[in-house]
DNA sequence: TATGAATGAGGGTTCATTCAT
DNA sequence: GATGAATGAACCCTCATTCAT
């Protein structure tokens, strides 16, 4: 019994790991040399698995692209939570601004990250429309954020909307002001863009 | 030689017309079966040239593209520009809200414009890295709109960036609401970016 | 011991089982989508086993093809026997016309199994080269018309080559007659047809 | 002026041949290899085109197949009615035999063409579904055997159905007797298949 | 300038077959 | 015996691009 268990786990494991070898080779290629130059091909042998492979696992180049997508935003939206709650932040002002200069200094660092996420950003917990393994995940960090937006200004009537437009202009302006200087450089830009998160939190 | 005169402006305008023909025949095949199942001879077949004169007119697909987006990115704004002009509106905040609202109706109405554009939508007066025959247009729309707002209100620090984020603001996230009701449909959710502009430009 | 009998009693029965599964599955898709659109997943999908467990009871897809085309043809002809024996006839030429138009009503009832089989009606009783497990049976209608054949008309020298041409006559002739109305539509080539059968037993 | 009708002419010509090309080479490779064993990349490397030249002439391998059936069907016609009308025969029934006995002849010494034609023989001159450049030349060979069966006996009420039967009938038996020697080998059945269309046509 | 036949690399995808479990 | 994940060769086909006319 427990022998047939591990035996089945074993497959299943297997499969997972695959995945995720997939998913990890995808991604390399996709920020090396973008989606449009990237093959299935590329994806397998860099995978390590043969071509038809892929094809137990995704559907095709586009389906892996948006689950990495996403899965991606979600990750960096992860990782800026966890920056700011190590950072004892007292107000939910500071935290918000916290939380957008963690990412848009890593859009800094990594302009293949942010060419691939591009100005998806809001992908990353917005997503209502895929059932995904982060689903649950996406949920949490959003019902976090709105709640302590209502609870920081109780007169914002929907958190949701406001808290996702925040989300857009730093994904949608960011994108063009780190990769095209348009309308200003980041450095420029970012005390601008700041003081109107501010206006969007504080009425 | 009046003769000859003639002839050379009947090619010229022949040239123009077979490249407003490619540019119409993309754009048709654009709105309708995307950019992805749209070749190259889709194009010609449609416009009635042979394969090899689109590239005497284009480098490439997304040489046409680009310039289709910002065609007609601008035309959406030179079209909103003149219907708010018509109104006689007074204040520029009346003015900047008509514009929004006028081109959000255009994108409900139009949802393959709108998939189009996409999040492109500044493209339409912000591209100053393209040399274009619209470029000396786009600067008069953004050139205006920029001192009318400085003029609205004195104390905004760079009229540019507060215009572009207006701009961004409304191409992003209409875009999700429009197409997925992403935060909220766009009944609900254009009052709540409308009061948003508001704020952006009266501080 | 019984119980072991029982069990492998259980176990035969299950293979013959699986088997006759795999041969429903088959027949099934072939009908319906064609051979070539048919593969093994689809037959084994269907069959509700493994795709491995195919390869347990037949070499590839045209192993079982063949054997269905067989199987078929002779079920055919069976059920035409039977159907010919009940009305009493009393001569051979009453009995072959009768079995002939059985058949030909089945094809017209049945298109799709007329494109399965064919022009290779003739293997339902003339498949010497395979063993089969209906190979005793087909022998038996084989050898019941060549000889009331033979009695019917002692002048035919060979009756197994007259029966033979008899049956390729119909088979491929009605192919295109159902099908396509070539020469002519079945209904006027029947009398035809049926005029050259009597010809060919009559001498 | 001569120049120019030159010039189209060699571009016509030009394409005239590599259809041809492709033909013969789709021809010599279905004989040596069979159709399901010949790609086209086999085709198009033996033909000396590159492979997306294929495309320009036809829609994929079936449709070259149908083609080369019904071209080599006709062919085979068109020799054999040379062949029969070299020899001044005299009566129809004389020159059915030897067009029959021709047929059967190529079929034993080029086992590969009986292969290739199958049982499709009567393709070649009775396809009339296809609009093709030899539909003209079907025509004829097909009118002037019937005509002739018309004025040899002049009780066959349908001359047309008539022929179909006969080429069917050698089509369809001769393929199983030079093949696999069913009912008899082609040596033993010759006689019994002539002395059969002999009655066809003398009634 | 305009043509469109020809190219051929490379794309995505299928699927018969194997084999460890 | 039965499974089904994995394989990877081979498939068909598209299409951007070239170039002789």
């Amino acid at each position: 019994m427990d022998n047939f268990d591990t035996e089945m786990t074993k497959i299943e494991e297997n499969k997972l790991e695959k995945r995720e070898n997939l998913l990890a080779s995808a991604y390399n290629l996709f920020m090396r040399k973008g989606i449009h130059k990237t093959s299935i091909s590329d994806i397998t042998d860099n995978a390590g698995v043969a071509k038809g492979t892929f094809y137990l696992y995704f559907i095709d180049k586009w389906d892996i692209y948006e689950k990495l997508i996403i899965e991606r935003s979600y990750l960096l939206f992860d990782e800026a939570m966890i920056y700011s709650n190590n950072k004892r932040i007292k107000s939910f002002k500071e935290k918000i601004l916290d939380i957008a200069d963690y990412i848009i200094n890593a859009f800094i660092e990594n302009k293949e990250l942010l060419k691939f996420i591009g100005r998806n950003l809001s992908l990353g917990i917005y997503n209502d429309s895929l059932v995904d393994e982060y689903q649950e995940q996406y949920k949490n960090v959003r019902d976090i954020l709105e709640k302590e937006l209502k609870s920081y200004n109780s007169k914002i009537k929907n958190a949701k909307a406001t808290l996702f437009m925040i989300i857009e202009l730093i994904s949608s302006t960011c994108y063009d002001s780190i990769l095209n200087d348009i309308p200003l450089s980041i450095d420029k830009y970012k005390p601008i863009l700041f003081n109107e998160i501010k206006k969007m939190i504080d009425k």
